[in-house]
DNA sequence: AGCCAGAGGACGGATGTGCAGACCTTTAGA
DNA sequence: TCTAAAGGTCTGCACATCCGTCCTCTGGCT
């Protein structure tokens, strides 16, 4: 008999390194601001009631709203009907951090495994309701195909409401994640007229898949999607 | 124009808990262990090695050494030419945690993800070595059907191989934490030599469409391939 | 006008985690 | 016998976090 493969085990030994609590809020928060599940003009909980919520201590929550407020992403508003609100308009992106940008596949990798299982199981799961509100949004994003700020925001809500379909909780995370690291890159790149008008196309294909719950079909069109940002990142970012 | 959907937040506001790394530590080489990537009788690196490596202090990686330890997972020799080492034979597992006998769709279906992403992005990136590895893999498992710890340890280092085939390394982390919650489950239900059989098939199936770069095809092997225990389960812990 | 309730803001002590480094103990081999 | 290499122990410090308390602001109610 063969020797065992011995399988790599650098990823056995390779640096843990645990998020605080701190930094872990700043994260969500921010993305969810980034991404526009929490809008511009939103009021946030207030914070007594938000850090149970969160599970964390009132003096930590502040500490991530502070730097939230700092950066710009969040205001707070005194007194009696005040509270901490999503600034309108938010200020300009900033551009991709330099581990994304060396990392950038391993977070298109990431999302690719997120998306296609998320594909998969809403084929099969997915209640009507779920696919009627992804049918408004690709009605929605066909009307939004010359403003790409907007066109991102419908595009990464109608992933997570598949995300929502599958009934996985830490799907929806892994997805508001995995949306979160492509946002920073995808928006620095061009997105002309067609090639959104091509994205939709697919939404629409895949949602139909969904809908005679073809699993298989659903998962074609959906790496077929997932296939053109990457090239395009791929140019664009082929130095890293 | 209807009222965008608001995507619910419970993603957002939910507990953040993060893992200390004393606790995340315990659980990679814990669950390196009981896969099997770290054999029994395999010698750890020198502590002042490990811990470097792990990017922790050493006294915090002998707090987990001592945890495992102590459950029989590892023995210390002291004195020079000593070590840490995997203890062997190892304790009998085991049940399953609570936690994740409730959580175990979710555990499925994280799972999903990552092998379906390792299998599509392998049919176009696997390197002639880890295919052949892979199927070297797939012949020592047809030795393996009347051995279900056995096969089972092989089938990880099958699916592990798998993920390395895809040069992600946050794929092959993924793999390995999906792969450990998922033996805490599959150890507890029979399965029979023909059950085995039929799965080490469709391993043979998946290397041939992985040498073809099939991506379609070898997304849906897979996706066959991880149905089996998923009803096998689903009629085990239906109750739960 | 004045009070009050609801919101953010600020502080101080207690606790647990983790880090860094020095030192001790055991043991095989030169 | 000495030395090197390994695990085992101890101390002190830094920092994140929690908890509770109190302060400050402000709109609405009496």
């Amino acid at each position: 008999m063969s020797t065992p493969p011995a399988p790599s085990l650098d990823s056995v030994f390779s640096a843990v390194r645990s998020q605080t609590a701190f930094e872990e809020t700043v994260d969500r928060l921010g993305t969810a601001i980034k991404l526009g599940l929490l809008e511009p003009g939103t009021r946030l909980p207030p914070e007594r009631e938000l850090c149970s919520h969160l599970g964390i201590a009132r003096s930590t929550l502040r500490q991530a709203l502070t730097a939230l407020t700092e950066s710009g992403l969040l205001y707070a508003v005194r007194g009696r009907g005040g509270g901490t609100f999503v600034s309108d308009p938010l200020p300009p992106a900033v551009a991709p951090s330099q581990e994304l940008l060396t990392g950038w596949r391993e977070a298109c990798d990431a999302r690719l495994a997120v998306e296609l299982a998320c594909a998969a199981l809403a084929a099969t799961r997915a209640s009507a309701e779920l696919l009627d509100a992804i049918g408004a949004l690709v009605e929605q994003l066909d009307d939004l195909l010359d403003d790409f700020e907007a066109y991102r925001q419908a595009d990464v809500h109608l992933h997570i409401t598949l995300a929502e379909a599958t009934g996985s909780e830490r799907l929806v995370a892994a997805m508001t994640q995995a949306q979160g690291e492509m946002t920073d890159l995808i928006s620095f790149i061009p997105h002309p007229h067609e090639i959104l008008s091509h994205s939709n196309e697919q939404h629409a294909q895949l949602l139909a898949a969904l809908r005679e719950h073809n699993a298989a079909r659903a998962l074609a069109i959906m790496a077929d999607h997932l296939h053109g940002t990457e090239h395009v990142l791929a140019g664009l970012l082929r130095d890293h």
